[in-house]
Order: C-alpha cells, then structure tokens, then sequence
DNA sequence: CACGGAACGG
DNA sequence: CCGTTCCGTG
C-alpha cells in the first residue's frame, strides 16, 4: 500500500481497492503503529465474536450487522476493566455508542432495547474479512478469496 | 431508556 | 480525535 507518512485528514475519507470503497473506520486495527487505543466498535466486535459472551451480547438474526446487549451491566463492566475505568456503566457507554451515529459507525434500532446496528450494509471490511452472520449468531471470518 | 450538549482529558 | 463524565429533556 502506497501508506503516506503523513497524518490523515480524517473526514469521511473513502480508500479504493479492487472496486469497492472502505471507509477509514474500518481500517482500524486495535493495535496500530503508536499503539492507539481500543476503539469500542472494536470491542463490540471482539465480544460478539466470542461464544462465551452469547449471554452478554449477540448478534440478532435476521437483521444483518444487528446485536443485543442483553446484559447491559455486564458490557460495561468489561468496556469499563478494558479501559481501567471501573467507573464505567451502562450511560456512560451508550453515550459513546450515541458518538458512533455520526461518524456512520452505527445507528439505533428505534423501538428495540438495547439494540443497535452496525452500518456494514454491503461493506467489506478489510480487518474483518468477510463476516457472516449466521442464525445461530455465530460469526465467521474467513480469508479465503480475495 | 434514549438522546445529544457541554466540559474535559489523554 | 475518541471517548468519559455529567446532566437536562422527552
């Protein structure tokens, strides 16, 4: 990749590649040169990744890109240990989530509590290859292809 | 609960 | 910038 040494303006700045567009949000990984910090998109995806935090948080079949924060607490208190701030709760996370509708991160399911959709309509990201959402609610990354 | 302004800090 | 903290409003 072409990576120029200087800093990015950061707007809404779309990178071509084999004919679709990224945004530069997803090109975000959680350890980046200089070590920047966790984003909490970032941790959202990791947890709905992860079988053992079905209980906590979940995909919502049906609905591509769609989870459920059953246990609103329990986020929170991960986010919060995640981030050394054991202050952390539910308030002040969906305030932050609340950050993402903007920035086209994400947007809310009206009506649905706790329930939020992450706005990869028909993107591909390329940290996160490929996702599918199955009924189950199983996430699978796969590299093959490209 | 959900929203978004405002101040603040790394 | 990316949240964190706090809070008034619906």
């Amino acid at each position: 990749e072409p990576e120029s040494p200087r800093r990015r303006p950061d707007r809404r700045r779309t990178v071509r590649g084999r004919g679709y567009q990224f945004p530069d949000w997803a090109y975000k990984t959680e350890s980046s040169p200089g070590s920047r910090q966790i984003q909490l998109w970032h941790f959202i995806l990791e947890l709905l990744q992860k079988e053992e935090f079905r209980h906590v948080i979940a995909w919502q079949q049906g609905e591509y890109g769609e989870f459920v924060i059953k246990d609103p607490d329990e986020v929170a208190r991960l986010w919060g240990r995640r981030k050394c701030k054991p202050q952390m709760n539910y308030d002040k996370l969906s305030r932050a989530l609340r950050y993402y509708y903007n920035k086209r991160i994400l947007h809310k399911t009206k009506g649905k509590r706790f329930t939020y959709k992450f706005n990869f309509n028909k993107l591909v990201m390329p940290n996160y290859p490929f996702i599918n959402i199955r009924s189950s609610g199983k996430m699978q990354t796969s590299l093959g292809g490209e």
